[in-house]
DNA sequence: CAGCATACTTACTAGTAAGTAAGTTGTCAA
DNA sequence: TTGACAACTTACTTACTAGTAAGTATGCTG
């Protein structure tokens, strides 16, 4: 038997990948219920309306997130294998043909996107870059990095570059990415 | 008496403003239409469809940058001033509200554009990286710039950050893409 | 002034979007 | 075994999408 939430599961699956290739405006209840050999009532069942999707694949990343940087295995970590891990993100993000990153792909809609959905957009960009800030932070403090200018700053400038560089490979080359990831890697050496 | 063209370049505008503030799929040619006070066939009188007008909008764009590599002003600026300049091109953006660059717009599209727009859209991303690519040669040979690995990588490292920057923007602040350009000249520093 | 082109409007089409109301099926607990 | 609930389907609605066919007002040109 089909384990409880099974479906539900598969919808935020099916349109996660669905917001990553497409765009929030790109796809339609038709996509994940055809896809899925269920009637689109069936998705509204489970999603009412198209913001309450939106807003579970939002949420359901930031958990993902945060389960991400508290796990054991980052304890052990130095600073610059936790900045690879970091960027390891975006790469597997690409791994799915014609994938951006979540954030870009909510940045590019936050002008049409339902006000809930702004609000975790927002809120899922934030934990990104307090997570970096707090690396690049005490990363340079243990003298594992060196930048000038605010780790604040910085952290901005290494997350632009990593969704600039995962929009740009779809017009591009996907090895466009890693080019970006070494200059990134480069500009915090000693 | 409206010039020739007038309505023609008024809905050129609009839609650029309109693909630039909510994304290819985000708005319809009712927008428009609503907007410049004709009914929806007038635009398609001009446009036929809606491909064509997406082309139009690239064509006339790559037109613009071509005409602003080429201006007189340009020939006197120095590695760093052109530079400057460069990223000028991504603070305008930013100055409607709620814009992105072209380029980060077409690129999250990128899988629902059709066919033609995607091949427009290689050439206008294309035409920003050659430009890029051979200031960084040039500005390095002069000894202006100061970087490692090739040219071509930091063009794309640049152009990355500047788009992801002004991507970002949306879902925190705009003070975000200064420091994003505070971050890329410092780090092409002698 | 005849004729034609430009720049539209009116009135529509077929298709798709999100969303809903009411009915059906299978499972499980009392 | 009955009733309740979960997880759907059937069959719709309303609104919007790109696109089209046919008609009209205006002005230019020979």
């Amino acid at each position: 038997m089909t384990p409880i939430n099974d479906t539900k599961n598969q919808i935020i699956d099916l349109a996660e990948s669905l917001l990553l290739q497409r765009g929030y405006n790109g796809f339609s209840y038709t996509h994940i219920s055809s896809a899925l050999n269920v009637k689109n009532a069936a998705i509204h069942y489970h999603f009412p309306t198209k913001t309450e999707l939106g807003v579970a694949i939002i949420q359901r990343a930031r958990q993902q997130f945060e389960k991400w940087t508290l796990h054991p295995r980052m304890g052990s970590m130095g600073f610059a294998k936790k900045l690879d891990a970091f960027c390891g993100i975006f790469r597997d993000f690409l791994k799915f043909e014609g994938h951006v990153c979540l954030g870009s792909a909510l940045e590019h809609d936050f002008n049409t996107l339902p006000e809930k959905m702004q609000e975790e957009a927002k809120a899922f960009i934030a934990d990104f870059l307090i997570w970096l800030e707090k690396l690049l932070k005490e990363g340079r403090e243990a003298g594992s990095f060196s930048f000038s200018g605010t780790p604040k700053e910085q952290a901005v400038f290494v997350l632009a570059a990593l969704q600039g560089a995962s929009l740009m490979v779809r017009a591009t080359d996907t090895i466009y990415l890693d080019m970006a990831i070494r200059r990134i890697k480069q500009s915090l050496k000693k």
